[in-house]
DNA sequence: GTAAAATTGTTGCAAATGCAACAGTTTTTT
DNA sequence: AAAAAACTGTTGCATTTGCAACAATTTTAC
């Protein structure tokens, strides 16, 4: 039995999206998940499986924006659409739901659970923005060796322990802090000969 | 006659705050704004005036996380509470209102004009995200000139003109760009000189 | 309206960083 | 089980960047 999504927290699922006209599809790995179905305004929920936010620069680069799992949601109302293009492409096979966000509003003064689904809503938008100020900070500090220590103390604070296991490649960990990945390597080198951290296959210790 | 605020729209404001425990404080230029009162879930709206959303470092060093003017919101909720002490610091006279989130999710069930507001915070923070997502789309090129130029085309793209004046000092855009100042004037003469753009006093043009 | 503070514009220099390239290792695919 | 792809680790080198410092200009404060 699957754990209740957050965006379905206290509220009954079934009945809710019933009340909707909402919308449910399979994709298969690698489809792209096309959810901008020229009107705005919709939200997307990954109900199962995982898909990345992707971005195409102008000379066809690719760079992942966004990393979506179960539980997650996405829409176009949360980026500008000056920006480059935008892709939802799953990265496993997986089951979406869109749902409209304007008639959510409207159901909401009628239907006990639309307004759950509102607030559950806010806590997850809440969150993205709590990612990207974090990111923001990180992305702020000067030097590789400060984006470094940065990222490690804020996940060493998260679980209030010294010690944490990487949950990205250092090739990816390179993209997130928008650095060259050699010259990070290299960091990461003088980090550990001078002594601020301890790296034993993918289990980061800050000796500090 | 003042405009109405954003989260006010399609609503009756004065109802909608006599219903909730909402208070309202004024507050000098460079005063503290506590809104951090122990508990969480509280949301700040700037009535009149503006202020800084700014975070010191451990080393005492001051950053402006976000600025806020008349309309913006603020709120614990926004943030992530491992990271360093933010504060927000009035830039001129203002008057701010608290309002309770948890409260006004409990209202919104028999009150159009929360939920109306709920909507409203719904906008007021996707935007907030729509921002911080430029930004970091802007902070993740790797040279001044791709941040400068980054910056150039999605102001230029927001007003769909080659020309546009810019809004921060040169100073605070280094800072906006987390690069350094000198280098970035350095840079802009170059831009300059290799003819993308022109610069006739705060006026920026596009030559491509 | 004068003083003080902030911003702009510039430069030399040292240090940090990105780039390119490649070998070794691990993971994924078929 | 072999082949392909992705990731790690490393280095030399050129370039970019940050830092420090200062004069000139503009803005703000009293």
């Amino acid at each position: 039995m699957l754990e209740k999504l957050r965006i379905y927290e206290n509220l009954d699922e079934k009945k809710f999206l019933s009340t909707l006209q909402s919308n449910t599809i399979f994709y298969k790995n690698n489809q792209t998940i096309a959810y901008s179905l020229g009107d705005r305004n919709v939200i997307g929920i990954i109900e199962e499986g995982s898909a990345n936010l992707v971005r195409f620069d102008y000379n066809g680069e690719r760079t992942i924006v966004e990393e979506l799992y179960s539980g997650d949601i996405f829409s176009d109302m949360f980026y500008s659409s000056t920006n480059s293009e935008l892709l939802v492409i799953a990265t496993s096979d997986c089951k979406v739901t869109f749902v409209s966000y304007d008639e959510l509003i409207n159901k909401a003064q009628t239907s006990i659970n639309a307004l759950s689904f509102l607030d559950n809503l806010i806590s997850l938008i809440t969150d993205k923005l709590v990612k990207r100020n974090e990111r923001i900070e990180l992305l702020t500090t000067r030097t590789i060796r400060n984006k470094l220590l940065a990222y490690f103390e804020l996940q060493t604070k998260k679980i209030n322990s010294k010690s944490f296991d990487l949950e990205y490649t250092y090739t990816d960990l390179a993209d997130y802090l928008a650095i060259d990945r050699s010259a990070m390597m290299r960091e990461l080198k003088h980090l550990k000969e001078d002594g601020f951290i301890n790296d034993i296959n993918r289990k980061i210790t800050l000796l500090y």
